[in-house]
DNA sequence: CTCAGTCTGTACGGTATCACACGTACTTAG
DNA sequence: CTAAGTACGTGTGATACCGTACAGACTGAG
């Protein structure tokens, strides 16, 4: 194995105990997810769950007319294909890869029987299911209520807290589908965020100048994922 | 126990096997809704679960200045407080009776230990909460990319089907407060519709004349939430 | 019947975002 | 060096919804 890539850079997987994580090892495989990679296509049957290590995924709903929009992300803090242990099988939105990177995949089946031992894992699993919960429903009332400049800053912070780095790599374009608006807006509220010194933008990539700058620009909805991943998974740093 | 209400109009509660249901019976106690009552608050510990039977109730986030989105909402085919099952304990929105009626209620502690039995319940509740997983995805997509109009054409549709009733008490102010919109933008979606021939509209009561054409005129929203529904809970009828 | 309260309709200027169009700078391949 | 492609910036008019204000209609209490 390589030592710059270990299942444990994952939080949940690093959140449980060492009886249940040796189950599971032999089984963990490494992928790697060039940016764009489909995890799963709206409604298609899972056959893995994967567990970010490196990488940023985001569920998108795209619609019949080929607008889309984000309703969530994941990173190492979670897993993708939460829909295994919940039962339903599918869901009806697509899993794509916004920044490139590895993870961890293990057969659903095993991860079904290790489920079901209502373990430390289970627990973990729910839990992290619920503060998918409260992401979702915020990204709701953000939708609803936010100006774009805000909804940008809190899609940053939410995305630069699962890279761990100041340095995004991401075109306008594809923030722009994340958002659900047009590119043109995207540049709009980049430009103020620039302007005001927040962040520097350079053809797909973005640098943050000055975090604490973006949070207090970003609306309460980044506050209230936080606090509430925090809170449900206190044994999950994300930083 | 009176024959007009029963803990299985709730179609969950209907859903499970005899014995399960044995169990929880003697515990579930009849619980009346008025319209406005909070089941639960913000950040709240939850006691109890609520099964409605005849009550609608609708998840809220509350913003500091005020500002309301509902991010879900709850009838005869679900439950409330799935964080406790979730193991969350609280959430970070408010539970409010939209649609006056009745729920039964059963102490958490008592769901908790039927839940672990890992028995049909738990299958039951896992895939409601998936499902109500997608119901909050949706509703951000639809904040996000549709009118006016077409939200409230599906809000009226997931109202009317969780009361089997082609009335809806209900006004506009109200309607607004759910939809996080003006009470005037309200009007004048319900003025369209009405010059449509599709509703009625009287000081509080709305009458759907042709729910064929308000499902035509709702966005893809309604229906991707009903059909997932429908899939997850195929035991559950709502109508 | 009257009055106060509630609910709904209308009107107007303001603003954020949209759709579309086009221009500019940087990058890479040949 | 050139050309094509990619990423970003700008500009214009349209539109949906907002904030505010006010008026009319219905309802229930006295």
């Amino acid at each position: 194995m390589n030592c710059l890539h270990a299942p444990r850079q994952n939080c949940l997987l690093a959140a449980i105990p060492e009886e249940e994580y040796a189950r599971l090892l032999p089984d963990l495989e490494l992928i790697s997810l060039p940016l764009g990679t489909v995890l799963y296509e709206s409604g298609s049957e899972l056959r893995h769950v994967y567990f970010p290590t490196t990488a940023i995924v985001s569920l998108l709903y795209v619609m019949i007319d080929g607008a889309s929009a984000e309703i969530a992300v994941v990173g190492k803090e979670g897993i993708l294909g939460v829909a295994l242990f919940m039962g339903g099988e599918t869901m009806p939105n697509r899993a794509v890869v916004q920044s490139a990177g590895h993870a961890y995949r293990l057969k659903g089946e095993l991860l079904k029987q290790e489920f079901n031992r209502a373990g430390e894992l289970q627990h973990l699993l729910l839990r992290y299911t619920q503060a998918l919960l409260t992401q979702m429903a915020q990204t709701a009332v953000c939708n609803r209520h936010h100006s774009l400049d805000q909804q940008l800053c809190r899609w940053l912070l939410l995305s630069l807290e699962r890279l761990s780095s100041s340095e995004l790599v991401m075109t306008q374009e594809l923030i722009a589908n994340m958002l659900g608006v047009r590119r043109e807006g995207v540049t709009e509220a980049a430009g103020n965020l620039q302007k005001s010194g927040l962040i520097k933008y350079h053809r797909g990539h973005i640098t943050v100048l000055d975090l604490a700058g973006l949070e207090a620009r970003a609306c309460e909805c980044y506050s209230v994922v936080k606090k509430e991943f925090d809170r449900l998974l206190p044994e999950v740093k994300i930083r």
